[in-house]
RNA sequence: GGCCCCGUCGUCUAGCGGUCCAGGAUGCAUGGUUCUCAGCCAUGAGAUCGAGGGUUCGAAUCCCUUCGGGGCUACCA
């Protein structure tokens, strides 16, 4: 049974790197009908942030990135948040203390650091320099009775090679003697990330720990960990990093990273787990836009490549236009109900012809429409009551001499209407423009800025009919007379 | 500094010894559709496959060296 599991630590907003490998993670187990797994690693007492695993919690799930085991769903080995796991390592701990894996260490935050100091001016590799180690039982109980604290330390092989097969990269193979003896279990009790989830990845019978790159170079201690406490390890995939523009690994500094921006601005859940999954992760095929079904179909480990991927907000932001221009009208139009609303273009709640009147605008907007945000931009001259004119616009088109007497013949014909729809207003404006000389784009553009206050925007015809006459009529009976 | 990973168009990538004078997408440019913008369609520019050596009849694909980028190097994850 595959059994994989998204591991965060709730010390802030999950960011785009994160959710990029819960979606490989969640991607992998359902395409081979394993169980996806969500393990909270709170072991920093220091760094953990109040609401951040309500976070990431959010996050998933907005992603639709549903978890079988984990917190507030159970599972048969929980609990799933680490912190109250504790009594499971400080168990394990003293037993590979007992065996002689690892031991108490006694040295102080301040030894610590001047011997590292001392390491980095010799031009040595750092490390912890075991002085703890080779005790005798007489010094180890006399500094256990003058010492209060003490942390435990995982004894190191100290010759040989610790090798590991990773699934992207093939065998990868480190020297023990340059691995660290360190700290499992920390002077407040809590163990350390490496000793908490080996132990957990254990007990929870995961078979594949995938996780981003930068913990391949931790991973031979992970691996001597499993085989001082007897265990099996499970399969070790590390897809790479994913960067920022300058190629450095994605962090605050590169602007929006964490996920909730993403959310806010209106990107649709399939459009981010698509570009995600296509971040790092191919199938191999020419093309960029797969339904989540597809992508489960198609995700396999083989695909993960091994070289970093620069983050591109570009691309992206183009991907999630595919996906709104492929929504449909009434689900576009709940969609973009809240942004409006809270641009108080919308009142809360809408009423109903309020609703009827956004579902009117959607056709309109919605090949416009990169992300959800935009919508009141794009969409807020239908709701004012007067728009917000465009003074470039204004000068060029309607502060001309003829542009007064077409907009009085554009309203007298649009008046006069017995039918509102796109046909016959066009036929309509068209004659009015006729009647003065004025063809194409010369009436058009007029009653454009005459009745949006721009130059830009949805077909002109359209835009009339959905204002509806009152609107239309209104502003460019004001526009008309308005002379300046 | 030490250890490790990686290196194909600006970017995401396809490619796993010959069908590649390297394909798709994005972005960019140009043209078309049209009342503008967007969308859509078409065309184009854009990678001597980081570089140098090999191996081979033949290499982006295998080997070595080198350079470059990145990660780790905590009682953080």
């Amino acid at each position: 049974m595959i059994r994989v599991r998204f591991a965060p630590s709730p010390t802030g907003s999950p960011h785009i790197g994160n959710i990029r490998t819960a979606v490989f993670d969640w991607l992998f187990a359902r395409h081979e009908g394993g169980v996806f797994i969500l393990r909270i690693e709170d072991t920093d007492r220091a760094r953990l942030v109040p609401g951040a695993m309500e976070e990431i919690m959010r996050d998933l799930r907005w992603a639709g990135l549903d978890w079988d085991e984990g917190p507030e769903v159970g599972g048969p080995y929980g609990p799933y948040i680490q912190s109250e796991r504790v009594d499971l390592y400080q168990k394990h701990a003293e037993q590979l203390v007992a065996e002689g894996r690892a031991y108490h260490c006694y040295c102080t935050a301040e030894r610590l650091e001047e011997m590292r100091k001392a390491q980095q001016a010799a031009g040595k590799p750092t490390g912890y320099d075991q002085r703890c180690r080779y005790l005798t039982e007489e010094e180890r109980a006399a500094l256990a009775s003058e010492s209060d604290t003490f942390v435990i330390r995982f004894a190191m092989p100290t010759s040989g090679q610790t090798s590991f097969v990773d699934v992207v990269r093939g065998e990868l193979s480190f020297d023990n003697a340059l691995q660290d003896d360190f700290v499992i279990l920390k002077s407040d009790g809590y163990p350390t990330y490496h000793f908490a989830s080996v132990v957990d990845d254990h007990l929870i019978k995961i078979s594949h720990v995938i996780r981003s790159e930068e913990w391949i170079s931790s991973t031979p201690k992970h691996v001597q960990l499993y085989s001082a406490l007897g265990w099996e390890p499970p399969a070790w995939v590390h897809p790479s990093l994913i960067l920022g523009p300058d190629r450095s690994k994605l962090s605050k500094r590169h602007g929006a990273v964490n996920f909730s921006t993403y959310i806010e601005e209106g990107y649709l859940p399939d459009a981010m787990v698509n570009y995600l999954a296509l971040l790092g992760w191919s199938a191999g095929e020419d093309r960029d836009i797969y339904s989540i079904q597809e992508l489960i179909e198609k995700f396999t480990l083989e695909g993960i490549t091994g070289h970093p991927a620069i983050f591109d907000a570009q691309k992206l932001l183009w991907m999630n236009g595919v996906y709104i221009r492929q929504t449909s009208m009434n689900r576009l139009a709940e969609l973009i109900l809240p942004y409006l609303q809270k641009a108080g273009l919308v009142s809360e709640p809408p009423s109903d012809s309020e609703l009827d009147y956004v579902r009117k605008i959607v056709p309109l907007i919605q090949d416009r429409l990169k992300v959800l945000s935009e919508a009141p931009e794009l969409a807020e001259f239908f709701f004012r009551e007067e728009p917000a004119y465009d003074p470039k616009a204004v000068q060029k088109w309607l502060e001309r001499p003829e542009a007064s007497e077409l907009l009085t013949k554009v309203v007298d014909r649009l008046e006069e209407l017995e039918e509102w729809n796109v046909g016959a207003i066009e036929s309509a404006v068209r004659e009015a423009g006729a009647d003065v000389g004025a063809e194409g784009g010369k009436v058009i553009h007029p009653v454009r800025v005459a009745s949006t206050g721009r130059t830009v925007g949805p077909g002109l015809f359209e835009t009339l009919e959905v204002l509806g006459r009152d609107r239309v009529v209104t502003r460019l009976r004001r526009a008309g007379s308005s002379e300046q």
